[in-house]
DNA sequence: GCCAACGTTGGC
DNA sequence: GCCAACGTTGGC
C-alpha cells in the first residue's frame, strides 16, 4: 500500500460516523464532513487521556498527507491542502490511519513530551487531538515535501468507517463494530502558510538546532520519520510559524 | 519473547 | 524508481 494515509484509532465515538467519503487518501481523506461532524463530544477515552496528564499533552500537530496521485488498491490516495479547502466548510475527515504507534495509552504513566522517544503512535495521537487544535498540514511523498498550510482539529476521535467498509484500501477484517480498532479526526483548513516551507529548509534548521540546542532539536518529523501524526511542541510550533516571515535559508 | 523476514513509508 | 528506515509478523 501506499501510504498510510491517515489513520486513526478511535474506537471512542460516540456515535456511528456518517460520512462515507470516497475512500480515503493517504494521510487524510476527504470526506466531506457534513453531518457527522458537528458531534465534536470527545470519548471517554479523550476525556480520561486529558485529565490525566492534560497538561503535558502536546497542543500542536503535524499531519502528512500525499498531494501527489497514487494508487492505493485502486483508490487514489491524493489529498492536498487544495482538496481540503475544496470540501464542504472546508472540512474532512482525516482516515486511514492503520498504525499504531503507540501502544500505550497516551497517559499510561508518562506523558508525551517524555514518551515521545519511546512510544510515538501515530493512532495514539490521533485520539489525543482536541478540539481546536492546529496543526501543520505536510505534503509528503511528493515532488518537494514540506509544509503547507494550518488546520485545526473540528471533531475528536472517532471510529473510522473506512475499517468496515471491504473495499476500502484501509478496511481491516480483524476490527469489530462493537470496538473499533481505529478513529478519525475531522479537520478544517485555517489558513495557507504565507509562504511554502520546505522539508529540506526544516532540516537545516534541524541539523543546526541539534548542535545549538535550538527549538527543533528533536522535531519528530526527523526523530520519528515514519510518523503520519505527530506532535509538535509549542517552542516547534512557534518557531516553524516565525519562519513565514523569514527569506527561505 | 527473540529475531529474521517482510512490508510500508517517504525522501531523494 | 531506488532504497534506507523502521514497523509488523510469525516461526521457534
Amino acid at each position: 500500500m501506499p501510504k498510510p494515509r491517515k489513520r486513526l484509532a478511535g474506537a471512542a465515538g460516540p456515535t456511528g460516523p456518517d460520512n462515507k467519503g470516497p475512500a480515503g487518501k493517504r494521510t487524510k481523506t476527504k470526506n466531506p464532513v457534513g453531518t457527522s461532524a458537528t458531534l465534536g463530544n470527545s470519548s471517554p477515552e479523550k476525556t480520561s487521556a486529558s485529565k490525566n496528564c492534560g497538561k503535558n499533552l502536546s497542543s500542536y500537530w503535524l499531519m502528512k498527507s500525499e498531494p501527489e496521485s497514487r494508487l492505493e488498491k485502486g483508490v487514489d490516495v491524493k489529498f492536498s491542502i487544495e482538496d481540503l479547502k475544496a470540501q464542504p466548510k472546508q472540512t474532512a475527515c482525516w482516515d486511514g490511519v492503520r498504525n499504531y504507534q503507540f501502544t500505550n495509552g497516551l497517559c499510561s504513566g508518562q506523558c508525551l513530551h517524555t514518551s515521545l522517544g519511546v512510544l510515538a503512535k501515530a493512532r495514539n495521537f490521533l485520539r489525543a487531538m482536541q478540539l481546536g487544535q492546529e496543526a501543520f498540514f505536510y505534503h509528503s511523498n511528493c515532488k518537494e515535501p514540506g509544509i503547507a498550510g494550518l488546520v485545526k482539529i473540528v471533531k475528536e476521535a472517532y471510529p473510522d468507517h473506512t475499517q468496515f467498509e471491504k473495499n476500502n484500501p484501509h478496511y481491516d477484517p480483524s476490527s469489530k463494530e462493537d470496538n473499533p480498532k481505529w478513529s478519525m479526526v475531522d479537520v478544517q483548513f485555517v489558513r495557507m502558510m504565507k509562504r511554502y516551507i520546505t522539508l529540506a529548509e526544516l532540516k537545516t534548521h534541524y541539523q543546526a538546532h541539534k548542535t545549538t540546542g535550538g527549538p527543533l532539536k528533536n522535531m519528530a518529523l526527523f526523530t520519528r520519520q515514519r510518523l503520519s501524526v505527530q506532535p509538535l511542541t509549542r517552542e516547534e510550533f512557534d518557531f516553524i510559524l516565525s519562519l513565514e516571515e523569514k527569506e527561505p535559508s
